[in-house]
RNA sequence: AGGGGAGUCGCCAAGUUGGUUAAGGCACCGGAUUUUGAUUCCGGCAUACGAGGGUUCGAAUCCUUCCUCCCCUG
């Protein structure tokens, strides 16, 4: 290990600085490189790479190690960004860091590093890749409240053959407090949050700047007219902020959440009451898959799955796997399985691929939720 | 036109045998959580009770006038 050389991508938090800093510690031949992939809106007060890159630089010096700069925002427009608005347009819910790490960090990144002479890169990421019988395998960092696995599932063997995780074995506190023990001076900043490159923004605003605004109505499930929205493309599954919608005469007085769009006739559907029924979903088709390992998993065998980020993994069977659809069926209705997101399957601790959401469906009766349960799932009630 | 009912925060809605600071929910705003979008959690949110008079030590709660809306009869 000792002399062999990675380069790391920096970001100017805590994470990819403790990454760089621990593999320098264990002999590596480290580099930094900062990357700057999103330049839209420079000028504007959202501009935080200015100060990340600072950031950066300033841990660079303080562990001794070079660091450079480089600029992927094309390829973030093209590969990212476009998808993540033709996905917003049509009515779906994308998730550009999937893409970002696909695309971006572990294929435009690494390519470079790789050009720069580098063996393998490194980054932040909570995660853990290890070899087994000649495959790599991608595996739950073992602070599980921060995995970051569910945003790397379209790794592919070639990707993960030249990375590393440094902080795939350390725990968030931990990371924080070899921060502040090594003297980095952004041991204390605030973890990021937002799409990744662009940040957090208030997020219809954002994307209103994108796409048209397209009102319609706001409907019941029983097709009672509640209220307008401004355009499909602004609202996903399961949301409630934002409806505008108040309270009424009928009703207990519980909120309302998004259960549906209906595209055709450009309505927002909406139902009452967080554990209403139609916001469960107990299978979903994905398309667009990823197999970590190169093969589809075998079907008709228990898993966990994940339909979003830092969601337990949830018990289930596949009924369909291939390298172009797969068909999840959840032990337990999942809530707002929401198109256009990724579903992530697990065995354990390892990471198989997924794919993006196509649809999700009722298929078990509410009344009698165990009618099709696999042998050995627990029937409780929701998580509450 | 006559009879009846109702007007409390953007919306729904407690409170009306008069008594310190006008429940609660939804919405909205702010914060926490969070490398997507959501969700969730915490906090804020009517010196004001349709308007004007009056009674009273004290009224959203009593009296009165006016305004508005709803229902019934014409």
């Amino acid at each position: 290990m000792a002399g062999k050389r990675i380069i790391v991508g920096m970001s100017g938090g805590v994470d990819s600085s403790v990454a760089a800093l621990l593999l320098k510690q264990q002999g590596y031949e480290v580099s930094g490189l900062f990357m700057k992939n999103w330049e839209d809106d420079d000028t504007e007060e959202y501009c935080s790479s200015r100060t990340d890159l600072v950031d950066a630089v300033a841990v660079a010096e303080r562990i001794g190690m070079e660091i450079d700069v480089v600029n992927f925002s094309k390829e973030y427009k093209e590969k990212v960004f476009g998808d993540f608005l033709r996905e917003y347009q049509a009515g779906r819910t994308p998730n550009p860091d999937v893409l970002c790490n696909a695309e971006i960090k572990f294929r435009a990144f690494l390519d470079h590093a790789l050009g720069l002479g580098a063996d393998a890169i490194a980054t932040g990421h909570y995660a853990q890749v290890r070899e087994r019988d000649g495959l790599f395998q991608l595996l739950m960092a073992e602070d599980g409240t921060k995995d970051q696995s569910y945003f790397l599932y379209r790794l592919n063997q070639s990707q993960l053959a030249r990375t590393l995780f440094p902080l795939g074995t350390l725990y968030k506190r931990d990371v924080r407090e070899i921060a502040r023990r090594e003297g980095l001076p952004n041991h204390d900043k605030k973890d990021s949050t937002g799409i990744c490159f662009i940040g957090e923004r208030p997020f219809r605003e954002f994307l209103g700047r994108y796409l048209p605004d397209n009102p319609g109505e706001i409907r019941t499930l029983e097709g009672g007219l509640l209220g307008r929205h401004r355009g499909l493309s602004f609202y996903t599954l399961g949301q409630r902020q934002g409806l505008g919608i108040g309270g009424s005469r009928e009703g207990e007085g519980e909120p309302w959440y998004v259960a549906a769009k209906d595209v055709r006739r450009n309505r927002l559907v909406v139902v009452q009451g967080h554990d209403h029924p139609a916001l469960l979903s107990d299978r979903l088709t994905a398309l667009n898959l990823n197999w970590i390992s190169g093969t589809p998993p075998r079907c008709h065998w228990v898993y966990g799955a994940k339909t979003r980020y830092r969601q337990k993994d949830a018990p289930c069977t596949l009924l369909a796997a291939s390298d172009e659809r797969c068909v999840i069926e959840f032990a337990e209705p999942q809530w707002a399985v929401t198109p256009g997101q990724s579903a992530v399957i697990y065995e354990s601790l390892v990471c198989l691929g997924g794919g993006i959401i196509e649809s999700g469906e009722r298929v078990r009766d509410a009344e009698s939720p165990q009618e099709e349960c696999p042998p050995g799932t627990v029937d409780t009630k929701d998580e509450g």
